[in-house]
DNA sequence: TTGAAAGCGGTACCAG
DNA sequence: CTGGTACCGCTTTCAA
């Protein structure tokens, strides 16, 4: 079923239904008539392989993600491709589960796709690819990782203000002995929360900090505070690197006997919207997911409007809610 | 950068250059060494489109769900990841967001992909897209809809049983009048859940059910919530169509003062990981995502072990948590 | 307004 | 083992 015999079916040539079918150039109403009935009786779906070869464009854009079931990529999944239907592109989405391996298979997908651009919103980016992107003139965004070259934007969150915000919130209302719930992912930026976190509470003498990892999911989190809560006693806080970990964060806690927030406080991060349907609401720190997706179409793609900044960093909002309160006197 | 710069590099035929990338016949190894450093040397990528039309395969198969925010359809989206990567197959996922005309969109979309098989689990697909994929000879798996035919398979829920099931329950504790919350979307499957309710709230003579829709997300159910609540006095428990809504009517339920499960009860469908880390941990039908996911890769993906049946159908199981409770006398 | 034909980047068959 | 080459299905000049 090819453009041929639809052709012959009409009795036209096959430049002909291209035209009629692509809406270029002009073709008298009569033939159109007739390929597009040819077309219906045909039930003819044009190849988009062949398309795409011959048309050598392109008019996709990809977009790699660490955890497609962390609402917070999700988010920007979807934000993304709202903007992309706009321009009247497609995307593709790829998952890599935090593994460079599939990472690496990711990329290798989009560049054989030869999509337009490709936006790298993962944690497990290593200097080797960023290197092999970088041989290639294909616009790319990174999120948290890799420097600013040519062709490459860069949208990062000021993790380290938004960890200070809320530590210095958690301190402010008497909490000195915190639990860190991050996630498994050797390498940057995750790592690096750990540290910022690390680093935002050794500017107060008087704050302890224990740390704990376990996978990007509700069931981490809770893992992950069940082993915190079991080495050391006396937490009032658990401060988690996302909202998808708090919410198995609390669970703990609570099957554990101990209330939210009166005995201890969670926190989370990202301000998804799961965030203020938890119960209680979870106190955050808000990522505008929404603007990082307008960014990464805006510096995708091809527009003569807008010109992008090729670093741009996000200050991140503090979002109180219910899921703290002041540390409980022992 | 194509074939033919690799191959010139390489100082061999495109048709050699071909063969390393494919593994396939004998390639004197020295010969194979040389291209392949081209390969790396020049950074090349090999042309998907190209490869697939020339190819004439396909190792694809393309998922289309209705809200890929619906853990629900991530989870059956992961599955057939997870099955379709085991086959070395990869997956197009699209989104419709219940709306009929994206579902054309991306039927198109797959079918001119040329994928191998195609899986719909949208609830929003009317007859004459039925028709139009009848047409084409490509396996496709249906959720919940669809006539089986010739290279169809369809997997459905007996959602009736679960309901039922669910509703024996609330019933046997106490419950005569629920509110029911669905979600949008005007075709079938949807209104037969509405109906599914009514009739098997019909059973008995004394239970009373009031119904009312909003869009299938946390908020949505939270505003049906309101919707019933504010407009029927005495509900003793609010029955949602899904996990993800229960969460916002829980969320309502509390804002109005009222407690979970002592003076309203809540109930989902689906059993959604995040229903266990509900608080309190939702009651709910589990619907099995990894056996639909399996058997969507079975039916697709071609197998000479296993003969998939043409029709499956499931029976959920009721799940119990904490989010019921014996109906609060007045 | 329409047709013929040259690619687009690969694959695979046929010789050598 | 390796090279030559006929397609795959569509787009896009170039002429007619």
């Amino acid at each position: 079923m090819n453009l041929e015999e639809v052709a012959r079916r009409a009795k036209v040539s096959t430049a002909t239904v291209s035209r009629v079918l692509n809406n270029a150039s002009f073709v008298k109403n009569a033939t159109r008539a007739r390929v597009m009935r040819a077309v219906e009786e045909l039930k003819y779906h044009p190849n988009l392989h062949a398309r795409n070869l011959a048309g050598g464009k392109s008019r996709s854009i990809g977009v790699i993600v660490s955890n497609i079931e962390n609402p917070f990529f999700l988010d920007i999944y979807k934000a993304v491709e709202t903007g992309a239907r706009a321009a009247d592109y497609e995307v593709i989405m790829a998952n890599t589960d935090y593994n460079s391996g599939q990472l690496v298979t990711s990329i290798r997908l989009m560049i054989g796709r030869r999509v337009a651009g490709l936006a790298a919103i993962v944690s497990e980016m290593d200097p080797a690819l960023i290197d092999e992107l970088n041989g290639n003139r294909i616009p790319v965004v990174f999120y948290d990782v890799g420097t600013p070259r040519q062709n490459i934007t860069n949208i990062r969150v000021n993790y380290r203000r938004g960890m200070e915000k809320l530590i210095d919130y958690l301190y402010s209302i008497g909490h000195r002995k915190l639990g860190f719930v991050g996630h498994h992912a050797l390498l940057r930026p995750i790592n690096e929360r750990e540290n910022v976190v690390l680093e935002s509470a050794a500017r107060y003498r008087d704050l302890e900090v224990h740390t704990a990892a376990d996978l990007d999911s509700p069931e981490g989190g809770r893992r992950a505070t069940r082993t915190l809560l079991i080495a050391y006693s006396g937490l009032t806080a658990i401060v988690c690197v996302n909202d998808f970990m708090a919410i198995g964060a609390m669970r703990e806690i609570r099957d554990r006997g101990l209330r939210v927030p009166e005995d201890i406080s969670v926190t989370g991060f990202d301000n998804v919207t799961l965030a203020q349907f938890c119960y209680p609401a979870l106190t955050t720190v808000h990522i505008p997911r929404d603007q990082i997706g307008h960014t990464i179409c805006d510096s995708l793609i091809p527009n003569d409007k807008t010109r992008v900044e090729h670093e741009i960093i996000i200050d991140p909002e503090l979002v109180l809610r219910d899921s703290t309160a002041p540390a409980a006197r022992p």
